[in-house]
DNA sequence: GACCAGGCTAACT
DNA sequence: AGTTAGCATGGT
């Protein structure tokens, strides 16, 4: 299954040698993620999965600072999603002529394999609102709960538990710029602490079935529900029909402006691939529409 | 001041 | 089942 890489451990960090589509720019600007910032240097700082890491290209190169061998294998191995064969998905996808073009737009985009609570809790706060802010709302919120992580004399803060999302209100919510999905939050949190959701069964239920339960929490619908089933890793066969994704497809289709009419077209257009045919597509429609 | 942003809920026909 | 107002906030 998967890769092999040609990979040197060294003294707190990973290089991983000739790596092919990864660019940095399509993958943390694209947003699936909200933690992730460039630096000066034209790297990249994120927290992620109670870590803080820094990662930059050199050349053909992918190099991981600030974490060993242990941690590669365990954790960013997956978070990137460096058993996925990118090749042959761009190339089942370019039979389409506008995914082909998208593609070509930005052909190092990844996906990545985030937290299911973060991602939940995040895209709750994405409805009606903007990346910019929606990172400013998130890391309000780590930096009221999260644990602090240290890195170059600078404090990071890691995303909360749902032990320490439990203990805010509606109001505190607000205070961290949430507006009215503030009590959303509160409710869906009181849900997940009491029972938790099915992984296996959002994995390997029937799509249908996955949505479903997703959509019975509170500031979760179709695209909201689709996008966590995506970024967390769990299923590829779904496809978040944001505004930008409803304006591009209906623009090469003749398709209605009808989120559930587009989500039905692309399952019988782009299948398994569905949720990396609407990657592509976001990221061009939101740098070229 | 209007319009928009990775939409959802509730209240209507 | 389909349609629509209302929703918090900050940027253009």
């Amino acid at each position: 299954m998967g890769y092999t890489y040609n990979i040197e451990y060294g003294n707190n960090y990973v290089i991983i040698k000739d790596i092919e589509d990864f660019d940095l720019s399509s993958t943390f600007d694209n947003g699936q993620c909200f933690r992730w910032n460039k630096t000066e240097n034209d790297s990249y700082i994120g927290v992620a999965m109670n870590k803080t890491v820094e990662v930059y290209r050199d050349r053909c190169n992918l190099i991981i600072k600030n974490t060993d061998k242990k941690d590669f294998n365990d954790i960013w191995y997956r978070y990137f999603t460096l058993d996925v064969d990118y090749s042959k998905i761009k190339k089942v996808l370019s039979n389409d002529p506008f995914i082909k073009k998208s593609i070509e737009y930005s052909p190092g985009l990844r996906l990545l394999r985030q937290d299911f609570y973060e991602t939940l809790i995040s895209f709750i706060l994405s409805s009606n609102n903007n990346i910019q802010r929606i990172k400013k709302i998130i890391n309000n919120i780590c930096m009221a709960a999260g644990n602090v992580i240290t890195y170059e004399n600078k404090n990071y803060y890691s995303f909360p538990d749902l032990q320490n999302l439990q203990k805010f209100t509606v109001e505190d919510f607000n205070d961290f710029g949430a507006g009215y999905r503030s009590k959303y939050l509160v409710n869906t949190i009181k849900s997940l602490c009491c029972e938790k959701p099915d992984l296996n069964m959002l994995e390997n239920g029937s799509l249908q079935s996955a949505r479903k339960s997703l959509q019975e929490y509170a500031g979760i619908g179709l695209k909201v529900a689709d996008c966590i089933l995506l970024y967390s890793g769990l299923r590829y066969d779904v496809f978040p029909a944001d505004v930008w994704i409803r304006k591009i497809v209906c623009s090469y289709t003749n398709l209605k402006d009808c989120p559930e009419k587009i989500v039905e077209y692309a399952a019988q257009v782009y299948g398994d691939y569905a949720g990396f045919a609407q990657q592509y597509l976001f990221h061009y429609a939101r740098f070229n529409l």
